[in-house]
DNA sequence: ATACTGACTAATC
DNA sequence: TGATTAGCCAGTA
């Protein structure tokens, strides 16, 4: 179970103006099969704070799958931050794709422990 | 317990 | 390069 928590802790380090992919909070949470449950998780688990809109599949893809009350409404957010998104939906992960540095993983790891996660 | 589902991915063709 | 297939695994019924 807590491996939601931890998605949710995961996506709010997401740097503004950057996009992270299922796969890669799945790594990020240590269960690097896991990316569906990423995606679950963003749709029925995780409520509150969370800028789920910064999350794309591998190809940079905005899955949507009707995410947001409005589709377009994670486009928006995105360009609202920088993030150009094209017309297919997509953004281009090589330009505003969170390269995650030793840091934000060391970040995350002490956030975890601190939450007892 | 079994079967089906899905905001996914990597491998193959 | 682009489309298909084939694993994936927690949740739900």
């Amino acid at each position: 179970m807590d491996f939601y928590q931890r998605v949710a802790s995961v996506c709010r380090q997401i740097p503004y103006g950057k996009v992270a992919t299922y796969g890669q909070i799945a790594l990020l949470c240590q269960k690097p099969r896991n990316a569906r449950q990423v995606g679950y998780a963003l749709n029925k688990k995780i409520t509150g704070d969370i800028p789920a809109h910064r999350v794309v599949n591998h190809q940079g893809i905005l899955s949507g799958a009707a995410a947001f009350k409005n589709e377009q409404e994670q486009k928006r957010r995105l360009e609202e931050e920088g993030v150009k998104v094209d017309q297919g939906q997509q953004v281009d992960l090589r330009v505003y794709g969170w390269k995650n540095t030793l840091d934000d993983a060391l970040l995350l790891e002490a956030l975890f422990k601190s939450k007892g996660i």
